[in-house]
RNA sequence: GGGAGUUUAGCUCAGUUGGUUUAGAGCAUCUGCCUUACAAGCAGAGGGUCGGCGGUUCGACCCCGUCAACUCCCACCA
């Protein structure tokens, strides 16, 4: 069979992941085996692939391909997520497109186009994740407004209601006075905005009795942006340090223009340097005010209609806009005289995405979840690392949250997710209850009325209220207690996730874990990075820095994909995508492929130099000894490494290992003359440890390296299904002598390179050395490897030869060329002069009294050896430099 | 403002309880090679007083203090 020039995935790819899919290699039932589950972070139901899905996901199906070939029943649960807000803005916007607004549609009108929305494009993205080979139990796919999934979902709000853990209170929410609706922060635009900073006068009482004086009356300056608010205002704030306002701490302030009596607090949230240094308070227009209201036990006023219009709260301009308020009443303070100034003043103010309008701020009912009993076990259990963060410096941050845990605002004001199951009647008294029927029931018991008219809540729960119970509801761990499947695969083993998330998932995962399975979800939560562009920024849309991966897999194949994103991302650490690791990628498959076609034409021209395929450490055949050897070495490094979840370091490890042990110095060392055949039993051993190469390679190259696997021999298995052999205890005296004779062949040939020998000359070499022992078996692969026609030892210099020094040996090389001395001694008086600098800090080290008696003995023969080791160097370099 | 983190070669990063030769890798750079698997390649090489200062220690890239620069998360200034 000819094989392609270079490595062609696209084919191959398809090829294989079709036939993993026919073997049901990726399904998994509970059986005997060990368990390793992970379930995947559902990506948004109508999303598409981006860089982030690839990396975390590649991460996944490393972990997950591993497990497999270990043996276990390895469980990769696929899904997605109905992402109530950013399905319901999608869903929105293709309705403005098509001339339809939301508010002219019922809800379940709404709902009717959501669903097809999502019919049409959802799953989209798990389509494209088959193209990155990902190995996921398909039949096992999860959305979480699956029928039972939504039941679930609102079966636990009842059953938190019930425990009293669920109850109603009073929010600041974004309102859009246009849409007449609420906005999720996230469909808020902050622009910046020119605007004006009003400095208006407050008289101020002095008196003690609470009663206005003239003959006292002193006032105070406040700066805001928004004078048609002072109707609202309940206090004035100053900061408690503030020498200025230090006589007014206590006292009372008189609003203009309504003549309304408010306290002077002090609180350290007051900026004193900014404006005047003292902040009117409006608890119900103002994020920061009604904080400060909370604390302090201010009264709230809404001067406000839905529509921003002015209510009757406000006592003057009733009926009127905002904004026409706002310029009526800065005229008005002006006439009157409690306009100080007006100064340009800039900030970002908060703009709806749907109207445009500017957003205001007002306290709303909504569903709070009480989250510190949850919290406690949750934050305990990471504590002890009975479940384990990597990299572990996400502990602290996750400490943090937990330890100031707040309450969980858990409604939104969408149509898109999981309706609150809360019936209310007109009065405004209500139910919790899954159907209208048992809600019904529930009025007659708690209320005493029956029959009464009951209308649900109109609002959703939060995404993450149905996302917190993923890793058990896949295995339906709560709508079917103790059901065969989650006994087996539950807790799960891995969480693969971005650590932006670990508030909104991971804590909340952790505690719907011990709240509703008595269980931790998870073993472990392997955090990735964010993946960044070239100059550090996040990748995004309005960027347009953001690749197009399915173009990207097009053109460097999937295995260079996974490989580009892998090769630079430690746990937790951002990666910054640079399309050069793709290269990279592509470049490995290349090498592996052309490794592949040399090993084709050996396999026509075997020849029988050993009788059986048995090479032992006593024959001559140091390359394959030590092969087997340096393998093992790193099969055992690579473990290690995977259990500690180094994935892109065992990735480089086994890069270098293909690509400078097996390809560049392994298979030179094997490779016989120019057609000349090759011993049978080294092509067999060439042949095995590819094939374990490749093995080891697959969890993160799955399809490059499954056909190679199949191109090296006529088989009927498959690697994505074998089983990884066990550990061999390696042997250090071969690994050693492989590391000598590298180090012999690389400083030879830097010799020939410095004394400009052609690659194609041959030399004669000759050796000094007090242990001749140690080139039993490799000087024949040192002479080809050098390019000498012979290698002898002697005890004497070479005359009309170059020298040099490496280790403890002495080589002179006998060549046609002119010889230049002047090189040979420079390079010999800079190794010395290195050597003797070394000396010396060694030497500093074992006279000190203190370092001879505290340190541990084998530092201390270390160091000794250190003495020994450059001593001899620098001797035999001083011999060699004499003769110069 | 609160919290977390980063600073090691031109770039991106390793460096696992402080002692394996006065620091490693990949990419990039330089030199020489169209050598019969691979120029998307081969063989070599150069490059860093480990952010600054101080301390602990026989010994610090590693531990402590301090200063500086940068990044992220949360709250965001009336």
């Amino acid at each position: 069979m000819e094989l392609s020039k270079n490595f062609e995935p696209q084919a191959i790819e398809t090829k294989w992941y079709q036939h993993w899919l026919d073997k049901q290699y990726f399904k998994s039932e509970p059986d005997e085996r060990e368990p390793y589950t992970i379930v995947m972070p559902p990506p948004n139901v109508t999303g598409v692939l981006h860089m982030g899905h690839c990396l975390n996901n590649s991460i996944q199906d490393i972990l997950i391909r591993r497990a497999r070939m270990q043996g276990k029943n390895a469980c990769w649960v696929p899904g997605t997520d109905h992402a109530s807000i950013a399905t319901e803005a999608k869903v929105v916007g293709m309705l403005r497109e098509r001339g339809i607004a939301k508010s002219s549609l019922s809800r379940d009108e709404f709902l009717g186009y959501a669903w097809e929305w999502k019919e049409k494009y959802g799953g989209i993205i798990l389509q494209q994740l088959k193209k990155l080979g990902f190995s996921l139990d398909w039949d096992r796919t999860s959305f979480t407004m699956d029928k039972d999934y939504y039941a679930s979902v609102i079966k636990v709000f009842i059953e938190l209601h019930k425990k009293g853990m669920i109850y109603r209170g009073k929010r600041m929410i974004n309102w859009d006075t246009k849409a007449l609706t609420a906005l999720s922060d996230e469909e808020v635009i902050r622009k910046e905005t020119k605007q004006k900073l009003y400095f208006l006068k407050y008289s101020v009482e002095t008196t003690d009795d609470g009663q206005p004086t003239t003959e006292n009356a002193s006032h105070i300056v406040i700066a805001t942006v928004r004078p048609e608010t002072i109707m609202g205002d309940t206090a004035i704030a100053v900061h408690p340090d503030d020498e200025r306002y230090k006589h007014l701490h206590g006292k009372f302030a008189i609003v203009p223009l309504i003549n309304k009596r408010i306290p002077i607090i002090t609180d350290d949230y007051v900026t004193m340097d900014f404006g005047t240094g003292a902040l009117k308070v409006t608890p119900a227009h103002d994020m920061n005010d009604n904080q400060l209201g909370q604390k302090h036990g201010l009264d709230v006023v809404d001067i406000f209609n839905d529509d921003g219009t002015l209510n009757d709260d406000a006592q003057i301009y009733i009926g009127l806009d905002r904004f026409a308020a706002r310029k009526k009443i800065a005229v008005e303070l002006e006439e009157k005289g409690f306009l100080i100034k007006t100064e340009e003043y800039t900030s970002e103010v908060g703009y709806s995405e749907r109207t445009d309008t500017v957003v205001e701020p007002r306290l709303s009912l909504q569903w709070w979840l009480s989250m510190k009993d949850l919290a406690t076990p949750a934050l305990k259990t990471v504590m002890d690392e009975e479940i384990k963060f990597y990299p572990p410096k996400f502990r602290n941050l996750y400490r943090h949250w937990m330890e100031n845990i707040k309450d969980w605002c858990i409604s939104r004001q969408l149509w898109w997710g999981h309706r609150i199951p809360a019936w209310y009647d007109n009065e405004g008294r209500y139910v919790v209850a899954e159907t209208e029927v048992e809600a019904k029931k529930l009025f007659k018991i708690q209320h005493s009325i029956s029959n009464a008219q009951l209308k649900q809540d109109e609002d959703c729960l939060d995404t993450w209220f149905s996302s917190w119970l993923w890793p058990f509801e896949v295995f339906k761990g709560y709508s079917d207690p103790g059901n065969k499947e989650i006994k087996y695969y539950y807790p799960t083993d891995t969480l693969v996730t971005a650590p932006e998330i670990i508030f909104f998932w991971v804590a909340r995962m952790i505690m719907a874990g011990f709240e509703f399975m008595n269980e931790k979800p998870f073993q472990a939560v392997y955090f990735t990075g964010i993946v960044r562009d070239k100059q550090g920024r996040k990748m995004s849309k309005s960027l347009g820095n953001s690749p197009d991966l399915l173009g990207l897999i097009d053109q460097y194949g999937a295995d260079a994909t996974r490989f580009g994103i892998m090769i630079a991302s430690p746990a937790g650490n951002d990666i910054l995508f640079d399309e050069s690791a793709l290269e990279q990628g592509r470049n490995f498959n290349n090498k592996m492929w052309n490794a592949l076609k040399l090993l084709k034409m050996w396999e026509g021209r075997q020849d029988i130099r050993h009788q059986t395929s048995d090479i032992s450490s006593s024959t001559n055949d140091f390359a394959v000894v030590w092969f087997e050897n340096r393998l093992n070495e790193v099969k055992a490094e690579v473990d290690s490494m995977m259990d500690q979840f180094r994935l892109s370091e065992a990735l480089k490890t086994i890069y270098s290992l293909i690509w400078d042990d097996f390809c560049s110095w392994y298979l030179e060392w094997v490779k016989p003359g120019f057609e000349q055949p090759i011993d049978a039993a080294i092509y067999k051993k060439t042949i095995g440890f590819f094939t374990e190469l490749m093995q080891l390679l697959h969890p993160f190259m799955p399809f490059i390296t499954e056909e190679i696997y199949h191109l090296l021999d006529e088989r009927s298995d498959d690697l994505c299904a074998k089983l990884s052999g066990k550990n061999i205890a390696t042997d250090l005296l071969i690994l050693n002598k492989g590391k000598l004779l590298k180090e012999l062949i690389t400083g030879l040939r830097d010799v020939r390179n410095k004394q400009q020998i052609k690659p194609k000359e041959t030399i004669e070499l000759f050796i000094d050395s007090e242990n001749k022992n140690a080139y039993d078996g490799i000087d024949a692969i040192l002479r080809k490897q050098v390019n000498a026609t012979s290698i002898s030892f002697t005890n004497t210099p070479v005359a009309d030869t170059i020298s040099c020094v490496i280790g403890k040996d002495k080589f002179y090389i006998k060549t046609e060329q002119p010889i230049n001395k002047g090189n040979q001694k420079d390079d010999l008086e800079k190794e010395l002069d290195h050597l003797k600098g070394f000396l010396i800090s060694v030497e500093k080290k074992l006279g000190n009294e203190k370092f001879v008696s505290n340190a541990k003995p084998e530092v201390l023969a270390m160091e000794q050896k250190k003495k020994s080791d450059a001593e001899t160097k620098i001797r035999v370099i001083e011999e060699s430099l004499s003769l110069l």
